[in-house]
DNA sequence: GGGCTTAAGCTCTGCGTAAGGTTCCACGTC
DNA sequence: GACGTGGAACCTTACGCAGAGCTTAAGCCC
């Protein structure tokens, strides 16, 4: 089964959340010090849970460390308030985040459903339900029905589903789909995450807006 | 039940996808050698994967050989960069090709998906409903009655038949079809793709536009 | 002369922006 | 803590325009 790295000082938050995880089959080590996370090597994990606030080293440079080296999924544990440090993680390359206080319960299901896909990427096809992306056809159905989408439209789908889970920032989506010579109006994005909402009809919910950040497809709504 | 060839040097990976395959309950046979891949008799295999980089012949060698007496499926495992091999291995005949690195039980599915497809094509005909495409007489017929293309038509139409379901760019496709020696027109394509679509007749709709990319054969729109 | 390419006019799609409405958060007040 | 309020972030609709793609007709070259 899958190994997860936690990074914790809270002794009580800490010992809740390696009790779920525990609990739905995962192996988690568990450290309470930024210093001792910086030594240990990503590579190990299938997950690493980093708290933004840490004894030793703060979180953020743990992630940055991790980052040198691996493309493991992180998700980073941070306090309500912290909305710059929330920001400057996904800069880093943070895959999704929880506000605290959560529950163990939720962060559990989170990295579960990030856990159980294949890596999307090198799938040809990626199906959410009755959602079906197919990355070679540039097609798109929903309950087996074709959609039509235009090409943008298309990439920007294709990107929140290979990267499901994770929340992406407006500026990194507008720079991977939106024609990257002009100047783009700030609101060009929301115009074709409207459009896009309105052609996948009911699996439109699934494209969150992650107020602050972005947008995150999330398949647990799916209807 | 169908058995299969792998030519693969890497140990671990080649375990891995003869176990897979095993799993689904195809017979496997496994060489590392490209030299005694030359040697083998592929009408004995339902399919053929190759690896591209081997000891003692090149997978391209192989794949050349095979051909000279062979229509038997080919899938090539190349590694992402080497896309010139990739394009070239297309040209030689090859009928699929999976990037490294891949899930074995990617690669599978992929097997299994080419196997499941009707005869008729790995002889070198493709039927989609009344539309035959006999690539070695070089013939299309539409509904029983024979259609006059030029060179051009046919490589064009059979170029997208072959990797039907899959968007191809427009330039891939001027890239294969088109005289390579000269600067082309833009229009030139569309005005091939346009009478094609004339000649198809009720199955000119099957040659889908992708907007800003290039073209699609889509068979769900058949007649 | 058959087949490939180009030219040119045309259609129409899709992208971007503006503008007005809506939702959400922060902060202050009670 | 409940409530209210201002402002920022976001949603949605409508519209214009650049340019992608279609088609016909005419040229070019083997």
């Amino acid at each position: 089964m899958h190994r997860l790295l936690l990074v914790e000082d809270d002794e009580k938050l800490g010992r809740q959340v390696v009790e779920q995880l525990e609990g739905l089959g995962f192996e988690v080590d568990w450290l309470r010090d930024g210093s001792e996370a910086l030594r240990v090597d990503p590579e190990l994990y299938a997950l690493l849970l980093l708290d933004q606030m840490l004894p030793g080293a703060h979180g953020l440079d743990v992630l940055k460390r991790v980052r040198e080296s691996s493309d493991v999924p992180v998700m980073m544990l941070t306090a309500v308030s912290d909305t710059s440090s929330t920001v400057r993680a996904l800069e880093l390359g943070a895959d999704d985040y929880v506000t605290k206080p959560f529950w163990p319960e939720e962060l559990a299901a989170r990295v579960q459903a990030r856990l159980r896909r294949p890596v999307a990427e090198r799938e040809g096809r990626i199906e959410v339900g009755g959602l079906t992306v197919d990355l070679e056809g540039r097609s798109v159905a929903v309950d087996g029905s074709a959609l039509e989408l235009t090409r943008l439209e298309f990439d920007l789908l294709a990107l929140l589903v290979r990267r499901r889970g994770s929340a992406l920032q407006r500026a990194w989506i507008a720079d991977h789909v939106l024609d990257a010579e002009r100047e783009n109006s700030d609101r060009t994005l929301d115009v074709h995450v409207s459009r896009l909402r309105k052609k996948l009809g009911s699996y439109g919910a699934c494209v969150q807006t992650v107020w602050g950040v972005g947008y995150r497809f999330n398949e647990e709504l799916k209807p």
